[in-house]
DNA sequence: TTGCAATATTTGTAATTGCAATATATTCGC
DNA sequence: GCGAATATATTGCAATTACAAATATTGCAA
């Protein structure tokens, strides 16, 4: 059998980039007064607002306990409000203030920079290449945990 | 200006597909009595034994002080061991022991079968183009950073 | 050679994280 | 329509994490 190569291996090679890119726009963020998990809740409710909690959870991939609590960070900074009442009493959603929204659209920019950084010496075509090849890894994975869990969601549908 | 859509924005494919990954391969290494960390310096250390602690968390993406910590608690349970001594008495390295060695042996298929299912339907060629390109961001960024924080490595060289 | 900046690791410490338990609301079986 | 199982969110809590400070060693320059 052939010798494990770490440095070929996807999950490695995977990883060291987020890592990379999440300590690297970090410091980009802190000048913005914000956190890396809180951008990414901007980010998805700037993708759709008026979410639930478990939804923007799995939209995250932040655990629903910890989103529960930086939600609670968020609303003190009055980046975001919590509603309860539509329909079903148990779901809280959340919805972006116009300061969460002004600070979003601030950051946008940055984060377009940022991308185009990480994207540098890419076609076009390479670069819907990556990503779509990283969503079919996704679903890989996702499949392999609904197949090992079968019954109600192990976890971030 | 187009709309920002975070579900295509490459930061956030690779953060979830990392954290994905990570999560699940996390679930089979408790089964071998070993967190993910604890994985990731053993697969490093499989690659290259001996290392020193500061290129241990740079291969790893750990941080150092973190590192050290994990690797308290792997030296305590045997896999590995720290050794001072070679010319310069600030470095550490860090060897696997023969019981590390052998649990390295058994994580390997597993770790291999998660490759597999994770780019199931891929080609060996998709998956090569898919690993030279996140090589190719994570290298991108990394410039970035040492642009930025020209003088002596800001993190993870 | 002495002193001082740089390097390598560890330790202090506060914040973050995630699992488990809880509280509340809903739905399904009967 | 009642009660058990399910769903949603929050909270308790112990472990993990990361930044900063401390410690130890080295190398260089005066």
């Amino acid at each position: 059998m052939t010798a494990f190569d770490i440095t070929r291996y996807l999950p490695y090679l995977v990883n060291r980039t987020g890592v990379r890119i999440a300590t690297a726009f970090g410091d980009v963020l802190r000048e913005h007064g914000v956190t890396l998990p809180m951008w990414r809740v901007l980010a998805a409710l700037d993708h759709a607002d008026g979410q639930r909690i478990s939804d923007l959870a799995a939209m995250t991939s932040i655990d629903v306990s910890t989103l529960s609590r930086i939600l609670d960070a968020m609303q003190e900074k009055g980046f975001v409000e919590r509603r309860r009442g539509g329909g079903d009493a148990r779901v809280v959603t959340v919805h972006e203030t116009a300061a969460g929204l002004a600070l979003t659209r601030r950051i946008i920019p940055s984060a377009r920079h940022y991308e185009d950084v990480a994207l540098r010496g890419f076609s076009a075509e390479e670069a819907a290449a990556l990503k779509a090849m990283l969503e079919r890894v996704y679903r890989n994975v996702a499949a392999l945990e609904d197949q090992t869990a079968p019954e109600g969601e192990t976890k971030a549908a």
